[in-house]
DNA sequence: TAGATTGTTAATCGATTAACAATC
DNA sequence: TAGATTGTTAATCGATTAACAATC
């Protein structure tokens, strides 16, 4: 698997390469080709190959890529066989639908244990996770190689929850407040992945329009 | 508002400037220079007088943007002062978070009910939106213009739902399961949104490594 | 062998950045 | 007026597409 400098829009199309091969292996195709796969995407085959490529050489001429390996190859590259140590702050609606219907062990995560301020909330358990108190939190960090940060808590406390994270080695933040915090220069190495549901509901408000 | 074709990179970037501006209206800031606010978000001068040159002339030379006139120009570029209608298919916990906790007014939307098929949930309501019966969706859409469905069910009625909401003439469909549906050429201008979580979680983990 | 399809190099297209005249 | 900063045109950079020799 070899690594030049991979672009941006290369990573973002991994994941889906991913689910549409999973879907065509369940689905009992043994091989494809890229420009099927383009077809099946709405990508071109050249593109297909141009993107595959860039981590080595995974198909073979005159017949395409078969399914499962090529599953497999993209899987790897994801690092989603790894099971690295997550955990989640703000046990709110959002939260809550996170732990009990998202599969982290899908994505390469583990997720240990969620966080609160609530009293009601902590000490219990939803869908086998431990909702541990804010204040545990600290300890917990120091205790655990925790690689990254689920935030589903209210926006005002993402910068601060966010500091503190970063000061205490997390290497990535899953963010799902509406709201993009600082990084630190001393921290520039860890990676921020947003998710902001109004961002997205708004560029399907413009191309609605009316 | 002239509009020739808009690159989707641009769009993207449109809901940020909104955010930045708001918050720096909140905070009392009257006036920013494109260079300014690149600093702010990461930008070149060049790209945020070029995206907005796309829609008109909002600055003066010498002077730079008003914030708060350039937070309404791009507001009403991005059609969030109108009201459209929208529904949410499938109170889950993320459907329950949505409707909780979600601002739809906000992106220019109006969420007028929402539908399942539990039992226990139909007939309720959650902060005030109305959960109706599934078998009572076709004869809403007939009876209200619903611009945009909000798809939260499991991913396995995804297609056959987003199907028949094209059917009833439902222009875009704000997609949360973890499955591109397919869509008709005959409803090639309805406009899909997806927001994969898996995705998105994958792309944090390429990026991690390790 | 002939047909299919790869990986890669070259060509094209589009998006970002730089430069600058216009002007507040 | 002098300084600042726009909107826009031109230059650069990067990503996508096309072409094709290699080969299964």
């Amino acid at each position: 698997m070899k690594k030049g400098k991979i672009s941006n829009a290369v990573i973002r199309r991994l994941p889906r390469y991913c689910r549409y091969l999973s879907s065509l292996h369940r689905e009992g195709v043994e091989r494809i080709s890229s420009s099927a796969l383009g077809n099946n995407m709405g990508l071109t085959a050249s593109q297909i190959r141009q993107d595959l490529s860039c981590f080595g050489e995974f198909g073979q001429q005159g017949y395409g890529y078969n399914v499962e390996k090529l599953y497999q190859e993209v899987s790897e590259i994801l690092y989603l066989h790894k099971q690295r140590e997550a955990v989640l702050i703000g046990v709110g609606n959002l939260g809550r639908a996170l732990i009990q219907n998202f599969d982290f062990s899908d994505s390469g995560f583990h997720l240990g244990a969620a966080f609160d301020i609530d009293p009601a909330l902590i000490g219990t358990e939803i869908n086998g996770i431990p909702i541990l108190g804010a204040l545990a939190l600290e300890n917990y960090l120091a205790e655990h190689d925790v690689a990254v940060a689920v935030l589903t808590l209210p926006g005002r406390y993402a910068q601060g929850m966010a500091d503190m994270l970063m000061d205490k080695g997390v290497r990535g933040i899953w963010n799902f407040t509406n709201f993009d915090f600082e990084v630190k220069e001393e921290h520039n190495d860890v990676v921020v992945e947003n998710i902001h549901f109004s961002d997205s509901l708004r560029v399907l408000s413009y191309q609605i329009g009316e």
